[in-house]
DNA sequence: TTAAAAATCATGGAAAAAGGGTAGATAGCC
DNA sequence: GGCTATCTACCCTTTTTCCATGATTTTTAA
């Protein structure tokens, strides 16, 4: 039984890229493209793929935020990660998302088919490089958890507001405000702001 | 007469995407690829493309430097840039270091096409969306020219170390470090440190 | 070769952040 | 009901950054 394989990617290159190392797979059939998430989502509507193929950057809305919507209102559909990003925030936040995989860019067309007919099978798949990206990352550091507040503070210190600054706009003690900057500081393990800031921005979190 | 063609870019799946993306282009000659920055200048020492499609992200250089590096040896070979980015800094260093022109991955094989062979002809040649990028940003920001030892500054900076280590690494006065310090405050127009870090982030500077 | 840009060093003072610890109020969860 | 997480708030000290201003030497580019 062949597999019937769906792409969302916002790039014409890669969507054909994918064609062209996949076309002489007689076990895919490719029922189309998507280049945002609201035509992959009206797509669903109408016809069910096996596998879908996500980018992690649409033009809309990210991979991630796609493949949480889209494994709640079909759980039997399997999505397999795409990207260029080898960091671990990227590949942790998919498959706790519900995909199954997730395969780099720059991956042979052989991993690639490996990938979706392993997915297929209700097991997980990590291209190689993201397997190690993973271990790699994961033992010196994870991903740091905040919570709204402290989510609300950060954004306001990186856009250059200072504690006092920052106690006005959300009307609060400054004390307060330094004790969130405090606890900012100690989960991410940063000495001071400017580590914070690059951190949170390679995570994203800004 | 033929457009000779070589491509550089660390993702397959981009290659593969253009190759078919061309494939029925009796015009163009594909010369081969390459995956790095290194094995692109031992291609060029066997033979010279017209028209080299080069991706801005690569593995052991970045593609604005080997653009120059590249110009200064064959000047007469055509770059073509490549990025997912429409980022007017991206753009403007790849024209200035000598690309020819500038694409972005989701343009359609008509586009890119179109990019070849405008750029063959000596002209000049942006994609829709990168013109609108730069056009639509030019107006509101420019981004900030730094020196050498201000970005070396910078990087210590980001990685959390104060003026007193950054001056012991870089075997430099205290003082010295924190004028490098405010001058990078000052072309960035930051209020802070935090608004450098999170806007060099967002420009890819460090 | 000459002018401009970059890199170097300095003083002094005000403002902000970093480091340390403590603690009450509230809300959600088992 | 008790446990935990979150948000709130405070005190104190030290360190670092930020601001203003000025000046010399080395590089770079026209």
């Amino acid at each position: 039984m062949p597999i019937k394989l769906f792409i969302v990617d916002d790039h014409y290159m890669v969507i054909e890229g994918i064609r062209a190392l996949l076309q002489n797979e007689t076990d895919i059939v490719w029922l189309g493209h998507a280049t945002n998430a609201a035509s992959c989502m009206a797509f669903l509507q109408q016809q069910l793929p096996d596998v879908i193929l996500m980018d992690i950057n649409l033009p809309d809305k990210s991979g991630i935020d796609l493949c949480k919507e889209l494994k709640s209102m079909y759980p039997s559909v399997k999505v397999l990660g795409l990207s260029t990003f080898n960091q671990q925030s990227f590949i942790e936040k998919m498959m706790s998302n519900g995909a199954s995989g997730y395969v780099l860019k720059n991956a042979s067309g052989q991993e690639l088919m490996e990938g979706i007919t392993t997915i297929v099978q209700g097991k997980e798949y990590l291209s190689f490089d993201a397997a190690i990206a993973l271990r790699h990352i994961d033992k010196n550091s994870s991903v740091p958890v905040i919570t709204r507040r402290e989510k609300e503070v950060l954004e306001l210190i990186a856009d250059g507001f200072t504690n006092n600054e920052i106690a006005k706009q959300l009307f609060l003690s400054c004390t307060t405000v330094d004790t969130h900057r405090k606890n900012l500081l100690a989960k991410f393990e940063a000495k001071n702001i400017a580590s914070l800031i690059k951190q949170a921005m390679q995570l994203h979190m800004i």
